[in-house]
DNA sequence: TGATAGCGGGG
DNA sequence: GTGTACGCTATCA
């Protein structure tokens, strides 16, 4: 009886002492499904040393009770002509093999005696993660497994495009907190509610709030305490069964808190296909949780650890609400504080149902944002795992594993073996630091007049990579024994074997990801159907996160293919390149290099049209690609006006041509106009700066918009709102060290409202008003401000708010923030501020330097807690800076 | 200038 | 489980 299966998971246990590899899967019609495989076994392969007998070692191996034949694979780590006589040994326990292959090190080196046995056995079998495999078998007569058994006769992977319907269920648990600390404890504190939100319905159902108190409210199970509610949620999770499971910071809260709560109270933990007890491990700050036969997709993990670049957004605040109201538009329920949950859980009907309902709409949430495509589309995971062979729950372990799996297939195919991973990275050498890449001087400034070009080589590492042939594989360790014409000298003196006599694995794979690549992007122009089009494009997006991550794979020092070689030849032949290009430009064309880094160069031309620059950038292109070999530059976007305070760090006015129609936007490379610790008002000032420079070209306008925002300051017309700061209080205020305002803040609101309990867990935005004192410890409640009628304090936020990010942006503008301050007439903080005075005897200067009193250390700003950060004794800064103006503060 | 400590999310 | 583990900002030396 033959079955189709994608594969979601695969594991294996031990029966009658010998292995069984289980591969978890759906049919093509849903149905889950597990396939047992019995008879294969563990292995590895040693490559003996010259002082050993190959004969000799392997009878010491057999004695061992262990079997042992004699192969001939090809060594991976640098070039070898023909393949070596090595040992294949065979062992009867995975688990074991740790200690055999300790063992084994006394004769010689292992090869593949650290690949987990689950992957041992996909990829000997040709199959890969998400990847459709269809078995032969018969049906199996197990209770390990809580879906359809096959015994496996065959397996064989085949080509599906489309995917099995995945079943979601996202959970939320809600725990009220009985003692003012904050966080609940599992130790002590019981789960009161769980939801379940089910993706497809289930008994007629979209969803079901299980709760340890009598209520009214609909799609509710009434429990009589936590155990029954814990264990009718396992019943529940196992009958929808769910290939997936989603919630928000699930995998480091709701995860282990159930697993702990079920173990606690003697609830076996076996909610996965299997029999396998549930478990959660902890790796420093994150934890994992495995749960067999199914995955975890955590939404807060995606958007927290995928990079910014591949995100719809980028956020400052990570939280659920934040996420879910800029994604879906929609909010959570909003109950307050943990206080507030205690009285909603306690309260009248009415509040418990809010309660209820708050639980739910956190679960719809998280589901909502793994499977509308809004924060990432999840083909993109099936289809990276696809590519890379992983299986769905390891793929987020990082771009390293993905790339050993997917060679260690190409590998196989090719009769080589895998190195072990590198033993560990203990001294110093193992930091091998290597030359990166060039980042040219900036010719720092304000260039407003002409347009700058930016032009750029398309995949540069990878083409190297294909067309130098670079590879751990054809890397010549001993080139004195080669003929010239068979290999090439990296500009740092490596020698690689020309492809003609062999291509490498890397350059092999670089080439499939970017032809593939190439297909796929051809596809999609003639793929109507929308689902169609979506599994394309993740596909192409998979491809390019392989192909742009291979030479930082290369570079990765515990990498099993880490040769220090390749990586420094990568970077050495890049640098060659920007430096050719360099100079082939300024000296063809009546241009300037303004900047480059890595693979790009900016342009400086003399011309203003968009038009006629493009059309030179067309034929800088050309030129330089015509006499680079390999390589192609590409004239990829030019700026109007751009802005570059250092390396890598700019401002552009961007213009791109889209179906012959020029599109602009403002591009900016490591210049923020948002973070999580500057006030509104920073950031639309920053914002308005730079649009005004950029798209005026008006310096002298935005230097007049920065002195009417501290003018708006002085004058108090600014509204709260946007001068407030956010911070969260993470620890009891007695266990802070320094004085931070928002612990200031904390422990006035704590003094004036002492049932506000002891402030843990909260987030205080905090404005900071006039006074004598600390700035921090003038930290205060901006609806505290508005009820007293309290006066912030206009220099903190020129000087410590606004001005900052803003001064070397006028800076390489030629303006001066005294000068930019001042305007061409006013002279002092004081005109600008119109007749106000300070009136608490703050006399207030400028501030192009800070000086200590005591110890003359200078810097450029007072500190928040007023303390001399060199000799942390002064409290008094004065005198005058180099410049000539000072900044005084008189307690 | 560079290394390391702290923190987020969850309730 | 034949293993591997974040990344940024603030703050210190």
């Amino acid at each position: 009886m033959k079955t189709n299966l994608q594969i979601l998971d695969c594991d294996y246990v031990i029966v009658n002492g010998k292995p069984v590899v289980r591969i978890f899967g759906k049919t093509e019609e849903g149905e889950s499904v597990c396939a047992f495989y019995e008879g294969f076994l563990p292995y590895f392969y040693l490559d003996v040393d010259s002082d050993h007998d190959i004969n000799d070692v392997k009878f010491e191996i057999e004695e061992q009770g262990l079997s042992a034949h004699i192969v001939e694979k090809f060594l991976p780590l640098g070039y070898s002509e023909k393949p070596k006589k090595i040992i294949k040994i065979i062992g009867r326990d995975p688990s074991k093999t740790p200690e055999i292959r300790e063992w084994s090190k006394q004769f010689g080196t292992p090869y593949e005696a650290d690949i987990l046995f689950k992957y041992r056995f996909m990829v000997d079998f040709g199959l890969r993660g998400m990847g459709w495999a269809e078995v032969d078998g018969n049906p199996a007569r197990t209770h390990t497994v809580k879906c359809k058994a096959i015994e496996i006769k065959t397996i064989k992977p085949i080509d599906v495009i489309k995917n099995a319907t995945l079943k979601y269920l996202a959970i939320d648990t809600e725990t009220v907190v009985i003692q003012k600390e904050g966080l609940a404890d599992f130790s002590r504190d019981p789960i009161n509610m769980i939801s379940m939100v089910f993706s497809h319905e289930h008994k007629g159902k979209k969803s079901i709030v299980l709760l340890t108190k009598n209520t009214i409210a609909k799609d509710t199970i009434i429990c009589k305490d936590e155990k029954e509610m814990l264990t009718k949620f396992k019943d529940i999770l196992i009958d929808y069964d769910p290939d997936i499971l989603v919630g928000y910071n699930m995998e480091n809260y709701d995860m282990p808190y159930i697993l702990k709560r079920m173990e606690v109270l003697n609830i076996p933990r076996d909610i996965g296909r299997s029999e396998k007890q549930s478990f959660t491990r902890k790796y420093g700050m994150t934890q994992r949780t495995t749960i067999s036969g199914r995955a975890i997709v955590d939404p807060y993990y995606i958007v927290r650890y995928l990079s910014v670049y591949d995100q719809p957004h980028k956020f400052v605040r990570f939280d659920l609400n934040t996420v879910s109201k800029t994604l879906l538009g929609k909010t959570k329920i909003d109950v307050g504080g943990w206080r507030e949950m205690a009285k909603l859980w306690k309260g009248s009907s009415e509040d418990l149902a809010k309660f209820i309902e708050y639980c739910k709409v956190d679960s719809e949430l998280a589901l909502e944002l793994v499977t509308s495509h809004k924060l990432v589309d999840m083909n993109k995971f099936i289809e990276m795992s696809k590519l890379s062979g992983l299986i769905f729950e390891d793929l987020m372990t990082g771009q390293a594993a993905r790339h050993e799996n997917a060679l260690l297939h190409e590998l196989k195919k090719r009769n080589y073996v895998m190195p072990c991973k590198p033993k560990r990275i203990t001294d110093a050498s193992d930091e091998i630091k290597y030359k990166g890449a060039t980042v040219l001087e900036p010719d720092v400034g304000f260039h407003a007049d002409g347009c700058v070009l930016v032009l750029d080589f398309k995949s540069m590492y990878p083409s190297m990579i294909m067309h130098y042939n670079i590879c751990p594989t054809t890397l010549l360790k001993d080139k004195e024994k080669y003929k010239e014409e068979q290999f090439r000298l990296s500009p740092i003196n490596a020698a690689f074997v020309k492809k003609d006599l062999k291509e490498g694995i890397f350059p092999y794979v670089a080439r499939y990801y970017f032809d593939t690549r190439f297909e796929v992007k051809g596809l999609m122009k003639k793929e109507r159907d929308e689902e169609a089009l979506r599994i394309l494009d993740a596909k192409q997006y998979a491809l390019k996160g392989m192909l742009v991550s291979l030479y930082g794979y290369t570079g990765f020092a515990a990498g099993k293919f880490f040769q220090p070689e390749v990586a420094a030849s990568i970077t050495s032949w890049g640098r060659e390149n920007i430096a050719k290009t360099k100079k082939l430009v300024e000296e063809n064309f009546p241009v300037k290099v303004v900047y480059g880094d890595t693979d790009s160069v900016f342009v400086k031309t003399g011309i203003n049209d968009l038009d006629q620059a493009s059309q030179l950038g067309e034929e800088i292109a050309k030129f330089v690609t015509d006499r680079l070999e390999g390589l192609e530059l590409q004239n990829e976007k030019l700026f109007k006006r751009f802005l570059i305070l250092a390396k890598k760090r700019y401002a552009g006015w961007a213009f791109e041509k889209v179906d012959g129609v020029w599109k602009d936007k403002i591009a900016m490379k490591g210049i923020e106009t948002v973070r999580r610790d500057w006030c509104k008002l920073t950031t639309k000032t920053m914002r308005k700066v730079l649009e005004t420079i950029l798209k005026e070209g008006d310096v002298s306008k935005a230097a007049k918009i920065v002195r009417n925002v501290a003018h708006d300051i002085s004058k108090g017309t600014v509204i709260l709102d946007e001068l407030a700061i956010v911070k969260g209080v993470t620890k009891s205020v007695d266990q802070y060290d320094g004085v931070v305002p928002h612990v200031e803040l904390a422990k006035k609101i704590m003094q004036r409202d002492p049932s506000r309990g002891n402030m843990i867990g909260e987030r205080l935005g905090y404005v900071i008003i006039k006074g004598n004192q600390l700035v921090s410890k003038r930290a205060e409640d901006p609806a505290y401000v508005k009820e007293k009628g309290l006066e912030i304090d206009p220099a903190y936020y020129i000087q410590n708010q606004v001005m900052p990010p803003l001064e070397r942006i006028f800076e390489v503008c030629g303006i001066s923030s005294s000068e930019l301050l001042e305007g061409s007439r006013q002279r002092s903080f004081g005109d600008i501020f119109g007749k106000m005075d300070p009136p608490d005897k703050t006399v207030l200067k400028c501030f192009d330097h800070v000086v200590c009193k005591k110890c003359h250390w200078e810097f450029r700003r007072p500190t928040l807690n007023g303390h001399c950060p060199e000799c942390g004794s002064a409290l008094y800064f004065s005198g005058n800076g180099s410049m000539g103006k000072f900044v005084e503060f008189e307690n």
